[in-house]
Formats: structure tokens, C-alpha cells, sequence
DNA sequence: GATGAATGAGTGTTCATTCAT
DNA sequence: AATGAATGAACACTCATTCAT
């Protein structure tokens, strides 16, 4: 299904773990390699150079955003109930994805790359045309406002929350939070709540 | 006042610019040297390394934040127009200081880079206990809710704006702004105004 | 005949037009592999290493330039008539076979290239002795001078000729040569005469 | 007076001697960073890249060929001492700066080098006028041919005695030179005889 | 017999830093 | 106080070759 082998995922995997941890930048071949447990060369031999090596953990992880994005749409519940889902979604997703999200929005808006971005924007375009969707289904339904900016919503809740998990050691050390068992707790409980609770009252019509 | 001469001052400008455009490691201090027209022992010799220089950058940086934030919680206004005022304050400074904060986001987010944290928290702190005192004032009125988590509202506003900010390039092509001007017009109304208008429906009691 | 299959002829004139092109280090057995649509450990497994393929090459060539050699002295013509053949055959092989002319020239002349020299010395000492014949037909019928130092005549020949081509862009402008048919030409014809008029000047006896 | 100092005089020479010997692509700049006892970003420091490193060999003997060669024809001797002057000039120059003219003529054949043919053709240019100007005079004086092509005097000089030196081991062998220091005399004697005899009755008119 | 996968050594180059002055 | 020269380590990448199949 993938254009991928098995060790050429295996690298893309390390690969997306080092990047998103230390910038492409800051992350050698050869680190890559080591912690990989394979020969420098092979890098190159599989993906032609570092900056390929990059675009394929994109399309590798690509595929798989926008497939997993389109399922929430498609169920029978309110669409209050498919917005508070799709934020769960996006909420998952960016959190099981954070190191790919991480490179995305170090590396992309970085001039100096020369990166396709049409690999990332098409799937965003797709996950906002679903947005799009659910929320003309509860304006029709006169659930919705009627003058919501739907392209305004997935960066909240993105920035939202990769603005609190990057200052991690901050907010640990603000919220009383010892380890990072409790931290992902937050982010599964409060975090989610909030972000919740602010995209509904962007769209949800209160004067009903 | 600052503890940097000219010299150093002009070095840690250009750096901050190089840095927030090319990442810390995509920036080599011959860069740096080059466009601020000075040799490149110079920085080794005034900071001690690259790693100090960016330490140098937030120092200097940090101060002038700190400073500009707290003017606004002393003015004789009521809680909601601090709050408004807040969110502008916090966007403009953000916007005119994105280098920084952009390069707090991506480096410090990173494990490998032994920089001292608290250079940051304590401004981040400050901001906090700013932001706690209007908050605690707008309760006392009843205006505000009781249960506001205080803590997550400055990562919404600055996640949300960086969020947009990075993703320039589909949003100016999603919203059919056609250059920056209109792009920077867009941030300094649309995006303003929807991030009001979540800060201020986490916090405004409406059941009033 | 030859001790090369169909398979490594190919490979074998591949790598001499690279090896000519872009000399040998400058040449890699992938180029090689690339343009002769083989496998890279095709060339390893054929010829055991890249210099042992350099051999092959000299090997393969060298049988034939023997062969032609060989004719050109057993013709019923006069000495003089032998000796513009000669030089009209030397020019002719060489522009045949300059690719590895070039190698010859270029990598035996080095010292670091472990290569059997004799490869070649066989094929030079052969065609030596074939000059020698002619040169001594010459004088026994007192036609051609007594002192004629004979081994510097191929140098003489395949020297001028070489270098003539090597400048080829620097004669191209220097003569007015518009494009590389008018070069080929000047080469067939008027270096081609002046190589044979001093050789000429060399062998014959105008004391006469 | 040359626009290099002391120590880039040193990599260069070494280089010079390297390139020679094993080629462009046969040296590595290790090479000649442990040969010249130096380090091996010495040469990107100097030189900016190894390419330039070749230009910077072009340009350092380019002036000084095109020099020592203008003295020649201004002494005040009969056409054919020049001529002979000019071909024991010659030959001393290329065996005193074989390693040059051996990169000149394995480097700059070569299609994939992107090196300015300019560098050197400006100063065959200039010997070219040179040896045009002695021709013209012996001419004027009625002692030369009408009809020399003087084109092709260089090439015949150049090559004769690079193809013979290329050679050594061949013509070691066969001439019985059992040592360099024979080989170096006979270039000196025989071949330089060889040459000038070659070239005198290329020009001399002996119809006279 | 033939090849894709894999490797360790090597390539030219750039790096942040230090040194002598 | 300031800098050009210099360095060793690291960089991404390519090399010829080997190996398992």
C-alpha cells in the first residue's frame, strides 16, 4: 500500500522522532542512522538525500492523516456531537502525529527549504472542505451562526494545543504536574475540554 | 540599561532575524557575521558561543516584553476591555517580536539544546500573574466566570496566532489574500477579532 | 576470438567513451552502469574491480589495433608511398580509436595506476618494428637519409596529432572552424598533410 | 605581485605537482593537505573550492608562461636562431611546467569541467602572435616559406615532446635510458634536435 | 548467472571555535 | 579591543566493492 519497505519505514519512523526533536537541521544522517541501527549510506541509497528523506516521511505520514480525518463526517450525530468529535480527532491525531506537525511548522515556514507544499496542503484543503461540511450541515439545521470563520478553526485548535505541549516544561512546572503521565492527562482532559469549549462557541448559536 | 553595547546589539538583531528564519541550526554564525558586516571571531568573542548568543538574544529580547506587558493591567478600564486590550497587546507584541518567539517555540521545544528555561518562564510567569490579577478583578465583579483556567488562556492566543502565521502561504492562498499587506491586514483585523472573541467567551459570565 | 562475451563488450565500449570523456577517476562504475543499463555489480562481477575493466579495455582494443597495423607495410608500393600511408593510418587509427588513445595517455602516464604497462608496450613495439622495416627498405634503396632516429617518429605523429585535438576549442576559434564537421575536415586534410610533410622531412634523402 | 601569498604559493605548488601526477578527480584534497603539511579546510579557506584550486594553478603559471615567452623575439638574432630560441624555449617551459601543461590538457578536454578555457587561451593566444611575428620577419627577409601554417607549429612542439615524455617507461625501455637523469638528457639533446629540425623544415625556405 | 541490498571508506565542504597578534 | 588565520570535527553524500540469494 505504502511505497515503503519495511526498513525504509523504519527510518522514516527514527527520522520523524529526530526531526521533530531536534529540527531537520539539527539532526544528522548519521544520528538518524545510529539510532536506526543501520550504515550512514543507506539513507541515501533508500531516499536519495536528506531532503527527500524528509518529503517521504510527509507522504508516509500524509496518506494516513487524511484517511483517518474523513471517517468522523460520515456518522449519524448532531453536528454539535461531529464538531466536539472532530476536535477530538484533530486533538489525537496532531498528538499521535506531533513530531510530523512539529516538522510541518518549523520546516515549512522556513524560506530557506524547498519543499512541495502542495504535499501538505492538499491535505489540509481536504480537512477543511470536511470542516466545511459538518458546518453547513448545522447551519441548515439552524444549530450553527451563520457567519462563522471556518478557516479560522484548525489553527485554533492546532495552535492551541501545540502552543501548550511545546512549553511542556512550563506548564508542567505552572499546573503542578510531576511527570509526564500526568501532563498527557491534562492534555486528554483539560486541554481537550478547552479547546471544546471554544470552538463551540464559535460556532454554536447561543440566541437560539 | 541593556548589559550590550552597540556592537553586540546589532550582532544579537540580525542574528534573531537569521535564527527566526532559519532555524538556530540552518543558521551558521558566518551567516550572521556576513549580513551584520563583522568578523566572524566577533561573535564567539562578545557572546562566548552561539548557543550564548541566542541566550543573549532572549535576555535582550526578555527585558523589553516583560516591560511593555505590564503597562496595560494598570490602566483605569473595565475587565473586559483589559482583556481586549490584553489580546491586542499580546498579538502586536508577538507580531513585532515573532523572531523570538518563533525561535523560543522550535529551540526551546528541543531536548538537545542546553538552554536555560528560566530566561523565559520568569517573563512567561510575570505575563501569568499580570493576566491572574484582571482575571481575579473581572470575577470580583461578576463579569467573569468562576472557573476560567486562567493558564491555558495565553497558549490559545499565542498557539492560534502562530498557528495562522505559519501556515502564511495556504492561508493567503485559502483566503484569496493576495499579498502581505492584505495578509498583515487580515491578522490585524479578522484574526484579532476572532481571537477576542474566544478569550472573551472563556471568560465573560453570560449567564449574568 | 576476443575473450569477452557480448554482455561485457558492451560494458566495455560504454567505459571507454566515459573513461575518454571524463577521464577515469572522473568516472564512475555507476555512470558506467547507468548508460550501459546494467548493473552496478555487473561491472565487479565481470571484471572483478574498475582497473581490471581499464585493462579489459586496453586488451580489447589493443588485439585490434595490432591487427590494423600489420597490412599497411606488406602493399607493393614505394617506401615514400608506405610512409604517407603510414601516417595517414596512424592519424586514421588514432581518430578511430582516441578514446583510448586518451585513457592510454592520461592514466599510464600516472603514477598512482597499478596497470601492466606491457599491455600496451607489446602493441607499440610492434608497430616499432614495422617502422623500422619501412624506414630500412627506404635506405637500402637509398632514398631515405642513414641517420634517421626512428623511435621518435610515432610520438611525432600521434603528439601533434593528440594535441591538436585536445585544443580543439581553442583552434576552432584560432582557424575559424564554425562547427565540428569543418574541424573533422581540417584534421583530414591539412594536419593530416602537414604531419606527412615532416615526416617526410624526416626520412627522405633530398641530398639525393 | 601575484594575488597569492606565501603559504597558497605552497598548496598550489603541491597541488600542482598532485593534479600532474594523478589527475583532477585522482588527487583529493586530503591529498594535498597532508603533502602540503597542512589542514584540509586550509584549501576551501584559500581557494573556495578545489575547482578554484585548479583556476588558482592556471592563473599563478598563466603569467608567468606568457612572460618568460615575450623575451624570445626580441633579441636581435637572424629568424631562424629565433625559431630555433623559440623551440628550446618552448621545450624548457613545458618540461619546466609539465605539471601545468598536463592539467591543461587532461582537465580542460574533458566536457564536464566547468573551467574558463579563457585562462589558458589567452596565452596560447599571445605566444601565437608571437611566433607570427618571427615568422613574418623571416618571410620579409625571403629565408622562410610563404605558405606556413603557423597554427600548426605549437601543437607540433607541445605534443611531440608530451607524448614522448608520457611514454617514459616505453621509451626508456627502447632507447636503452637506464636511468631518469639519461632520459632528461636525451629529451634535452635528441629530442630537441628532433624538434627543431621538425620545425626548421617546416619554415626554411629551401628553394633559395 | 545475475542482482538488489548493504557497507565502510572516502569525497569536498562547512562548521563553531581558538589562536596569535 | 578586535581580527585574519587556522583548526579538527562534523556535515551530506558517493565511492567501489561484497554478499546473500
Amino acid at each position: 500500500m505504502t511505497p515503503f519497505n519495511e526498513k525504509q519505514i523504519a527510518i522514516l519512523q527514527v527520522a520523524e522522532k529526530l526531526f521533530a526533536e531536534n529540527g531537520f537541521d539539527g539532526t544528522s544522517i548519521r544520528d538518524i542512522s545510529k539510532v536506526a541501527n543501520i550504515n550512514v549510506a543507506m539513507i541515501s541509497y533508500y531516499f536519495g538525500s536528506k531532503e527527500k528523506l524528509l518529503e517521504g516521511i510527509i507522504v508516509y505520514r500524509g496518506a494516513n492523516l487524511k484517511l483517518q480525518m474523513e471517517n468522523i463526517s460520515n456518522q449519524d450525530v448532531t453536528p454539535i456531537a461531529k464538531i466536539e468529535g472532530l476536535v477530538e480527532l484533530y486533538i489525537e491525531l496532531i498528538h499521535k502525529n506531533k513530531c510530523i506537525y512539529q516538522i510541518m511548522n518549523s520546516e515549512f515556514s522556513k524560506q530557506k527549504r524547498e519543499l512541495d507544499a502542495n504535499l501538505f496542503n492538499s491535505t489540509k484543503k481536504a480537512n477543511f472542505q470536511i470542516l466545511v461540511k459538518i458546518i453547513e450541515e448545522g447551519q441548515q439545521q439552524n444549530i450553527f451562526k451563520t457567519n462563522i470563520n471556518v478557516a479560522l478553526i484548525p489553527p485554533t485548535i492546532i495552535g492551541t494545543y501545540l502552543q501548550f505541549y511545546n512549553s511542556k516544561h512550563y506548564y508542567k512546572e505552572l499546573l503542578g504536574l510531576e511527570n509526564d503521565v500526568l501532563f498527557e492527562s491534562y492534555i486528554h482532559n483539560e486541554l481537550t475540554q478547552h479547546i471544546k469549549q471554544i470552538i463551540k462557541s464559535l460556532v454554536i448559536n447561543e440566541s437560539k
